[in-house]
RNA sequence: GGCGACGUAGCUCAGAUGGUCAGAGCAUGCGGCUCAUAUCCGCAGUGUCCGGGGUUCAAUUCCCUGCGUCGCUACCA
């Protein structure tokens, strides 16, 4: 029996789940339910990701521990899988205590082999941010914060030879087209290997963070991210001698969004190698939702929520729209118009009604009663041939995750079955007794048709799946699902039974709210930022200024250094204009300066302040008045 | 700035070792049917396949370059 392991990434649980949690939980659901459908032995694991810095300040900010907070997050990504229909064999949390003991002996593995190193380096630490800063962060040598001059302390933190293993993670990647899909990633994690790995840091010391697994070889120090969170794919399994882990571990396939593949692509199998034991077997890496036409993003206020749109839309319905609109691998866009005319057209339109016309044909012209195929039945009427086509097409494109593909293909045998009547007009058969024989195997092929279409799409639409089959008066098999091959047989369903009257699978969105809506402003963009207060404004203290000098910085293209007269005193403002600006062009122009922004300092040169410019594209319009102001007065 | 991806009908996007590769769905217009969730079926379109070079008998498809969008990253302020 062939397996297949299929994982999520471990989500953090710094914020509650959103579309994105939602796709990628979903796709694999998919996949794995589809290689069930193919007679697999299949498992499924998603997960949360639980330590860090993070964590503890969002639990202290709540008043509660760094375990209870990150309790609260995880089960609300918990909670939401049985929401979506998402059947998980285990869901694994890295605060388990199991999954702290298999982190710790990897560990120790790769220390004891060597590949795991201690080195100091020399940082300059503020005790009060409790934090490393970089030389230009600082001002005038001071801490931004505390104004405190930053001590010059060495830390020692543990590191992870990746450059060793980096050849060999090349030549894996090269020989092994199917390592990381779609091809497009691939060709990315390869330029990303053709500069020099640096070797990883892989821990904090405890003085700085607690939240976090013990090294095995140091009390003192905790796991940073990397060994803590990736290693919960084969504790999962019950690595190292669990009879799982040595069935599923060589089939592993792991979903995950772009922005990680990294890690999953990079570190996870130098990590594997150094510990000795076999990698996975590939990354299956998707795209980013965008909503309303913009990345996703809590200041934008788009963060979509997966439950919110179950709860409008129905389960199924929107677990057809993530994969019938997401190309697997590339973005797509999630509006409301775009889901709603999904469901009308392809649900409502194709599926929904395609399954209504024929159960009440049915029902109107046999009381119910399936009659099959006549004995001298033509055979130019069956409808075997686009079925076995469409699940070709299907089951190839699903084994690629090419689920749009897949859905289409299905899509391509509904649409030929509302072809199909009324190329053979039943209701014209209907009227003439002599042809009752040729009505009974129209609807018979077309019953047969629902059927197929019903096994196909159960991985993606479970509940409809069975309300079809249900409809149909047949029943699931015991698992729950169809395997593909007992799909195929033409002619399973029995005859002389009696249907009901169809139910509506799914309804119509009715959209006419919307066009009485007065048309909507079109988005800025770049999209609009958060809506803020007068008060929020009023922080800002925007000044004249009058630019006295500039000169352009060394060995930068960008940035020019001002001298701005504020009236009573001058600043020095380094502004990034260089590209769009030479120092010249701008000595004397009346500006806006942003007056109480934090320094910085900028390649060695301390900015005490903001210059605003229109962003026109690549170049910059440095803002100006109407007149002359005296500098250093006040704008509002 | 560096690296990478993408740029194809009004919209969302498929597509190919370079030669029926100029496509689908939606939206639009017209026609037909009446079993059905005012659903379904048929017909009709429009496109310098981002611009400019190059390789080739032949490029939307390969190479270079420019522009634009996005992602990661960096000296974003």
């Amino acid at each position: 029996m062939t397996c297949q392991y299929y994982t999520t990434p471990i989500y953090y649980v710094n914020a509650k789940p959103h579309l994105g949690h939602a796709y990628t939980s979903i796709a694999a659901d998919v996949a794995t339910r589809f290689k069930k459908m193919e007679g697999a032995d299949t498992f499924f694991l998603t997960g949360t990701d639980e330590h860090g810095d993070k964590i503890v300040q969002a639990a202290e900010k709540e008043n509660t521990t760094p375990k209870a907070y990150a309790d609260k997050i995880s089960k609300l990504f918990q909670d939401v899988l049985p929401l979506l229909n998402i059947e998980n064999n285990h869901f694994i949390r890295t605060t388990d205590p199991g999954h702290i003991e298999v982190v710790k002996s990897v560990l120790a593995t790769i220390y004891d082999k060597g590949d795991i190193y201690f080195s100091s380096y020399e940082g300059i630490y503020c005790f009060g941010c409790e934090r490393f800063y970089q030389e230009r962060e600082l001002v005038d040598g001071k801490c931004p914060d505390h104004g405190t001059v930053p001590e010059t302390i060495k830390e020692s933190n543990y590191f992870f030879k990746m450059s060793k293993y980096q050849d060999w993670l090349i030549e894996h990647i090269e020989t092994h087209p199917d390592f990381i899909r779609p091809e497009q990633y691939r060709k990315e994690l390869l330029s990303f290997l053709k500069e020099p790995l640096e070797d990883l840091c892989i821990s904090r010391p405890k003085t700085r963070l607690t939240w976090g697994i013990t090294l095995p070889f140091d009390e003192d120090y905790v796991t940073y991210v990397w060994f803590d969170a990736l290693v919960n794919y084969i504790t999962a399994l019950g690595y190292p001698d669990g009879d799982r882990f040595k069935k599923f571990w060589p089939t592993t396939r792991h979903f995950v969004a772009k922005d990680i593949i990294k890690p999953h692509g990079i570190y996870w199998p130098i990590m594997l190698k150094a510990a000795g034991i076999d990698i996975y077997n590939g990354l299956n890496v998707h795209g980013f939702w965008n909503v309303q036409g913009s990345k996703m993003s809590k200041s934008i206020g788009n963060v979509t929520d997966p439950v919110e749109v179950t709860g409008r839309f129905g389960v199924d319905a929107f677990r057809y729209f993530l994969m019938r609109e997401m190309v697997f691998g590339l973005d797509a866009n999630f509006t409301e118009d775009v889901i709603v005319a999904r469901i009308n057209s392809d649900l409502a339109n194709d599926l929904g009604n395609l399954f209504s016309r024929v159960l009440s044909m049915n029902y109107k012209y046999f009381k119910g009663s399936i009659q099959g195929p006549a004995a001298d039945s033509d055979k130019d009427l069956s409808l075997e041939p686009e079925a076995t086509a469409a699940l070709e097409a299907y089951t190839k494109a699903m084994a690629e995750c090419r689920f749009h593909k897949a859905l289409a293909s299905v899509w391509e045998l509904v649409s030929a079955m509302n072809k199909y009547i009324v190329a053979n007009e039943p209701w014209a058969l209907a009227k003439d007794p002599a042809r009752t024989g040729d009505l009974g195997t129209v609807l018979y092929e077309l019953l047969e048709g629902i059927r197929f279409v019903a096994g196909l799409i159960w991985p993606v639409m479970p509940e409809t799946s069975g309300k079809i089959i249900a409809a149909l008066g047949l029943e699931l098999p015991e698992k729950g699902f169809f395997n593909l091959d007992a799909i195929r047989p033409w002619g399973q369903i029995p005859r002389g039974i009696s249907l009901a009257k169809p139910q509506i699978l799914f309804p119509r969105v009715d959209v006419e709210k919307k066009a009485v809506e007065p048309p909507a402003a079109k988005p800025l963009k770049p999209a609009l930022k958060e809506e803020i207060t007068i008060d929020d404004f009023s922080k800002i203290d925007l000044r004249a200024g009058k630019i006295l000098s500039a000169e352009r910085i060394e060995k930068s293209d960008k940035l020019l250094k001002l001298q701005v007269n504020l009236g009573t005193q001058t600043r020095q403002i380094v502004a990034g204009i260089g590209k769009s600006y030479t120092p010249e062009d701008v000595v004397g122009k009346e500006v806006i300066v942003v007056a109480n922004l934090k320094p910085v300092k900028l390649m060695g040169e301390l900015s005490e302040g903001m210059v605003l410019a229109a962003s026109v594209k690549k170049n910059l319009v440095l803002s100006g008045f109407n007149g002359s102001p005296k500098p250093g007065c006040p704008i509002k």
